[in-house]
RNA sequence: UGGGGCGUCGCCAAGUUGGUAAGGCACGGGACUUUGACUCCCGCAUGCGUUGGUUCGAGUCCAGCCGCCCCAGCCA
């Protein structure tokens, strides 16, 4: 990756090696992954992938990757074989710790009982609606349900009750018996288990009733002996809950320790699951991975390396403030990646015919071109080069501006891999387009020759008129959004404004390749295109169209 | 105005027990260049939300303000 990479170092590592210090585990690290498969992953959860895997494999440790399936009827099996391929193609193995949650099931069930038993839960019948009043405000305490006092007794029939399917769901609940004056909004008696007669993905109907989050996954950690239960931040407020359903459940120290960090945000960009799923099953976009999409899969799609994203995990750094990274960072990754490693491809999007009046009516020679001018073991390609042959229009000027490089009436111009030419006259229609344009070459100057030493100030990328191979190209964009309206309900009709649409059909257009690198392709933003991955995986191939306009406006501004 | 967090350059982010502000992205300038890209140089916080205090010395300690984020799902 970078060369001289500067990681940041994060408090999680003074954490660990605190513990070491204090001996509080040994000298191990187990870390775990712990996503719902309730939709794909995306870079957010690279950066927690990154991180979990990361920090077990530097001090030598194991990482897990467990399915917290603990809801059934937001989870599907399409969603952890997704999550499994992406972590895999992201270049990390949780070996043979695949988990779920609902492994636990049986264990969650029996330390229920156990909690019952010793007088730290209850069955409680309050609905959502009345637990929501008793449960107070963020001001006021809350008030102790009716049925707080009930027996171990009733509490453990009732219980029983539940899970062997008698009452309907949302008819009880089980709850912690901990403090409804608690200022912690979450200590106040919270639900452990619900009512649900939902089909579970893996467990089928085997159960009716299903642990919440903040029940089942200490338990899951403590099961799987993780010493550091990393999470977001939102969750800081349910540490006292993790610990006290450790402690009551008799886990005995060490026992794991959650701690959090600051979610990934990515300016411009969509990135909560909620809104994923709502554009893809409003079908405003083909996929989930959609190569605009965030998701792992689409940037895959996209030509994003896994190097690449694992170098922007390592870039952006881990800490406990609320921030917004830069997508240029993440672009930079990707550039600098492919650039070291990737084919590179001559592509004409908006053809301009040039006819060499100079060059023999049917003679056709191939050129020599480097795949990739920083490493020559990647070796050559050749080129056709003819009497005809195609070039940007956005690099030719009529009336040129000072300081325009490219081609313009008697300037001349290289053609990449090829000769020197120089434009002789315009072609115009009679509305004064140009058709074409009539240039000569000089021949002394062919690349690589004796003579290909001069100079000229503008290079320009083209293809042979008869020999291009024509290729639907895209111009894949993110799904980009002003700040405000990534924030709002209304984001797709934001998107729909000024982005899908637009970009699926003014951008997919016929355009002229060089050479046959597969069927379709498409531009990163600053200058690079890939191909759309799905139909040559792990061959990114790119070249720096873009990139000339982008500068050729900047210098334009100055 | 309950509780939990966070505030260091436009964006991320390092800053051990207080000793005189890393690095990356972006940006600007220069060199190089068969794409104006890449690469390579150079520049970019007398300043660490703010106000006081302690100290020979504070981003680091103390106190008070200010700002932002999270929590009242039988979601995770």
């Amino acid at each position: 990756m970078s060369t001289n990479p500067t990681i940041a170092s994060n408090f999680i590592q003074n954490i660990i090696e605190e513990d070491f210090r204090n001996q509080k585990y040994g000298n191990k690290v187990h870390t775990r992954f712990p996503p719902e498969p309730n939709g794909y992953l995306h870079i957010g959860h690279a950066k927690s992938i990154c991180l979990n895997f990361g920090l077990a494999r530097q001090y030598s440790g194991i990482c897990n990757l467990r399915f917290d399936d603990t809801n059934p009827v937001k989870e599907d099996v399409e969603y952890v074989e997704s999550i499994q391929e992406d972590v895999k193609w992201l270049g990390f193995d949780w070996e043979d710790r695949m988990y779920y949650a609902s492994d636990y099931f049986g264990k969650l069930y029996e330390l229920a009982l156990e909690l019952i038993k010793n007088g730290h839960a209850y069955v409680c019948d309050l609905t959502a609606q009345e637990m929501r009043e008793y449960r107070g405000t963020l001001t006021e305490p809350g008030k102790e349900s009716p049925y707080r006092s009930r027996s171990v007794e009733e509490n453990l029939d009732l219980f029983k009750r539940m899970r062997a399917g008698e009452f309907p769901d949302g008819a009880r609940v089980l709850r912690a018996k901990i403090d409804m004056s608690s200022p912690n909004l979450n200590m106040r008696d919270p639900v452990l288990y619900r009512i649900s007669h939902a089909e579970h993905h893996r467990t089928g109907d085997e159960w009716c009733i299903y642990p919440m989050y903040d029940y089942a996954h200490p338990i899951s950690d403590a099961l799987e002996n993780i010493t550091h239960s990393i999470c977001t931040l939102e969750f800081e407020d349910h540490r006292p809950l993790y610990d006290w359903v450790l402690e009551a459940c008799k886990f005995e120290v060490p026992r794991p320790q959650q701690i959090e960090f600051a979610r990934l945000n990515l300016n411009n960009t969509v990135m909560s699951k909620r809104k994923l799923r709502l554009l893809v099953e409003g079908g405003h976009v083909r996929g989930w991975d959609d190569p605009r999409m965030p998701t792992i899969s689409g940037l895959r799609r996209r030509g994003y390396t896994p190097e690449a994203i694992r170098d922007f995990c390592d870039r952006i750094g881990i800490a406990k403030s609320n921030s917004t990274v830069d997508i240029a960072m993440l672009e930079h990754c990707i550039r600098e990646d492919l650039n070291a490693r990737a084919n590179r491809a001559m592509v004409v999007i908006k053809p301009l015919k040039i006819v060499i009046e100079n060059y023999p009516e049917n003679q056709t020679e191939d050129l020599i071109a480097e795949n990739n001018p920083e490493k020559p073991e990647m070796g050559n390609r050749t080129i056709p080069f003819s009497r005809e042959i195609y070039i940007e229009q956005d690099d030719f000027m009529e009336n040129p501006p000072k300081k325009f490089f490219r081609l313009a009436p008697g300037q001349e111009v290289r053609l990449k891999h090829a000769y020197i030419i120089k434009c002789e006259d315009i072609i115009k229609d009679e509305s004064g387009n140009f058709i074409e344009l009539r240039c000569s070459y000089d021949p002394e100057t062919k690349s690589g020759g004796a003579n290909s030493g001069r100079k000229v100030k503008g290079t320009l990328h083209w293809v042979s008129a008869k020999h291009a191979i024509s290729a639907e190209v895209r111009l894949y964009d993110y799904l980009l959004l002003e700040d405000n309206e990534q924030e709002s309900d209304d984001f797709i009709d934001a998107l729909n404004k000024n982005s899908l649409e637009t970009i699926d059909n003014a951008m997919a257009e016929p355009s002229l390749v060089d050479a046959k690198l597969g069927n379709r392709y498409q531009f990163l933003r600053q200058g690079y295109f890939c191909v759309d991955n799905d139909t040559e995986p792990g061959k990114p191939v790119f070249n720096r169209v873009v990139g000339l306009r982008d500068s050729w406006a900047k210098t334009q501004k100055g």
